[in-house]
Parts: C-alpha cells; sequence; structure tokens
DNA sequence: ACGAGCCTTG
C-alpha cells in the first residue's frame, strides 16, 4: 500500500516531465559570485572545525553551520564542504537521526544532492535510526539542489530498498517539486494521492499549492485551492495570502491587492512585512513614490520589520526622485536594522545629500557605514565639490 | 528536527 503511492507520485514525476514548462530551469551558478579570497575561506573551514568540537556549538548553532556552507557553496568551494560535513561524522551526535538530518538538509542547500544521498545511504553504519524524517530530508535536498529526476527515481525505490512509507511532509514536499517544475497540474494531484492513501493535507500543503498557481499568475486554479481549503477546515495564514497579493500587483491590480490587505484584517490575519512589502513593489515600480511612502508607513504602525528589499526598492526610487532626506532615513534604518543596504544606492545618496549642501548629513552616513563595517570599500565623499 | 514566502549582494 505504502509502495503503491510511491509508484504512484513517480508517475506523476513522469508526466509532469513530458509536460514540464521548464521556464524556471535555474543551473547551479557557473562562476563563483563570491570575491571571498581562498585563504578566507580556508581560514573559516579551520575555524569551524575547531568550533565544532564544541558540543553546544553543535546543538545550538545550526545557523553557523549554514552560513559557512552557504558561503562555500557560493565560492563553489564543494569539497571544502564535504571536508566540514563530514567531519562532523568524529562526534557521537552522528547517532542522532536529527542531528543527520540537518547535514543531509547542509548538502542540499549546497547543490550537493549525491553526498546527501551517500550520507542518507551511511546511516545504518553510522549507528544512527533512519526514519521517513530523513528521508524527507533527502527529498527536500533534491528539491534545494533541482535535481527533479532524483527526487523521481529516490520515489521508485524507497519502497523495496529503504521499507520507508512515505508521509504527509513526503508528499508536500513532491508538491514543492512539481511547483519548482512548473508542472502545476501534477502538483495539484497529489492531493488526490494523498487521500486516497489517508494523508489529509494540511495548511503547508495548501500554501505550496497557492504559491505554485500565483507565482504563474493561474488565478483560477488558485480560488480552487482556497475553496478546497475551506472545504476542509485548513484555516489560512498570512503565508497564504502574500503569493496573491504578490500576483495580484505582477498583474497590476494594485487596488485589489489593497482590498485584499484590508480584508485580511478582517480576516483576524494580519498582514507582514511581506504583505506590506508587496504593495509598496507594486507603487515602487510605478513610480509612485507618495504612495510607497504611505504603505512604509503603515508597515512600521503594524511594527512590522522593513525587509531587505523595502529598503533597497524605496531607496532607489527616492534617490530617483531626489527626496534624499527621505533615502538618508532609510539607510539609517537599514543600518540599525543590520540589514546590508546596496552599495551604490549608499553612495547615490551621498551623492544626493553633497549635491543639496547637506554635508554634515553625508559625513554621518559614510561615518555610520564605515563603523558598522558595511562599507569597506569606497564609500566616499566626492572631492570635487 | 524533515515540508510554506520577500531577494540573492559585494
Amino acid at each position: 500500500m505504502s509502495s503503491s503511492l510511491c509508484r504512484r507520485l513517480q508517475g506523476l514525476f513522469t508526466a509532469a516531465k513530458n509536460t514540464a514548462t521548464a521556464t524556471t530551469s535555474l543551473p547551479k551558478p557557473s562562476k563563483p559570485t563570491t570575491t571571498t579570497t581562498d585563504k578566507t575561506l580556508t581560514a573559516l573551514v579551520e575555524k569551524f572545525k575547531e568550533s565544532s568540537n564544541s558540543s553546544r556549538f553543535r546543538s545550538r548553532n545550526h545557523k553557523s553551520y549554514e552560513s559557512t556552507v552557504r558561503r562555500l557553496a557560493a565560492a563553489q568551494k564543494f569539497s571544502d564542504v564535504e571536508h566540514i560535513i563530514e567531519h562532523q561524522k568524529n562526534y557521537t551526535d552522528i547517532t542522532s537521526e536529527g542531528f543527520v538530518v540537518r547535514l543531509i538538509g547542509l548538502y542540499g542547500k549546497a547543490g550537493m544532492v549525491d553526498h546527501a544521498h551517500k550520507l542518507f545511504d551511511e546511516m545504518p553504519q553510522l549507528n544512527c535510526e533512519r526514519t521517513v524524517m530523513s528521508f524527507n530530508a533527502l527529498l527536500s535536498a533534491c528539491v534545494n539542489s533541482r535535481e527533479f529526476d532524483k527526487m523521481g527515481e529516490l520515489l521508485s525505490e524507497v519502497g523495496e530498498k529503504y521499507s520507508i512509507k512515505p508521509d504527509r511532509v513526503s508528499c508536500n514536499t513532491v508538491i514543492k517539486a512539481f511547483c519548482e517544475m512548473g508542472s502545476l497540474d501534477s502538483a495539484y494531484s497529489v492531493i488526490d494521492e494523498m487521500e486516497k492513501n489517508g494523508l489529509e493535507p494540511d495548511l503547508i500543503t495548501f500554501n505550496t499549492l497557492l504559491d505554485g498557481f500565483y507565482r504563474n499568475e493561474r488565478f483560477s486554479e488558485a480560488e480552487k485551492v482556497w475553496a478546497l481549503m475551506k472545504d476542509k477546515n485548513v484555516v489560512p495564514n498570512v503565508i497564504s495570502y502574500n503569493p496573491k497579493l504578490r500576483a495580484l500587483v505582477v498583474d497590476n491590480r494594485i487596488s485589489e491587492a489593497i482590498e485584499l490587505i484590508e480584508d485580511m484584517g478582517s480576516k483576524g490575519v494580519n498582514p507582514d512585512a511581506y504583505s506590506f512589502n508587496a504593495l509598496i513593489k507594486g507603487f515602487c515600480d510605478g513610480g509612485n513614490l507618495e504612495e510607497a511612502k504611505k504603505w512604509y508607513d503603515e508597515m512600521e504602525k503594524n511594527d512590522c520589520k522593513p525587509l531587505q528589499g523595502t529598503f533597497t526598492l524605496l531607496g532607489s526610487l527616492a534617490c530617483e526622485k531626489g527626496d534624499f532626506d527621505f533615502a538618508l532615513e532609510l539607510c539609517k534604518k537599514a543600518i540599525n536594522q543590520r540589514c546590508r543596504v546596496n552599495l551604490l544606492m549608499m553612495q547615490l545618496v551621498v551623492d544626493g545629500l553633497v549635491k543639496e549642501s547637506k554635508m554634515e548629513e553625508a559625513k554621518e552616513l559614510v561615518e555610520l557605514g564605515k563603523s558598522n563595517g558595511y562599507f569597506r570599500y569606497k564609500l566616499e565623499i566626492p572631492s570635487n565639490v
């Protein structure tokens, strides 16, 4: 019975491959996107290995694992990623499934799905229990590495080779994969397969589908998802609504987006920073700084911390419109919030302030940037004025 | 501790 679900999901993969629009296929970066030197990275690897000697570090600093692996992968230092992760086998934590699940996930984020698979295969030798949770981590690694064929292969062998039974999380991950492949019909039909196997879709199932449909501006199919949610008494949250907000904005239906945000409030779903950012993006794309500012204020009134993208959107438009006082306010706020600011934009703001003879403000911004270590490069007051 | 978003950038 469990193998039948696998077979059916795998069948959907075969169908999806033939119908996939394949517009979203994104190659792994072909060249390093960082200027960090090899020396710095080697030091990073050594420092990381040393840190991971501490059991406290291993159990609580997953963020450090992620950022280290992300930096190494961005620099294409895959052998270093392997080195760091294999090193973790020296610790007894390796017998804990949760720990290995995290490592499998790290391989996935580095785009190293074959390494993830190998680690999964090694679990019994490592004296580590292997349940569907590890299998799900491996499926997720396939999604993060965009290795969709590999996911189909795994589904075909999970029943016989591993005697693991896929669960609701497995299905949600398969849905996510179909959405990323642009095979939305397959994504939706996974729900039927779930139900045939006694697995009820949950909020994450529906949110994944809503995002998939709205990204492709398939409004009417998304409505079917909302209806099904209602039918199943699954209560939407803010993550359900945000993809619709973004899609309405992309579709130039900004007044409907505003209505929706008001509608959310009345349904007791508080809009968050992503919600407001969607509207701000709409107005910024249309060059309407006044309305964009209004929604930025609204964002603050609702205690939402602006996103990095919010600062970039508003800051660029403010510079374009010559509103350097507002641009300065944004830069200060972003730095205080420890958000990375676009360096080019910072320079535009400094230049603009100088042009308006606001030298004190310009200097203040340069200093603020320097003292926060964000701008080790060449943020400068122009000398030719 | 496996599954849902903004953008990706030093």
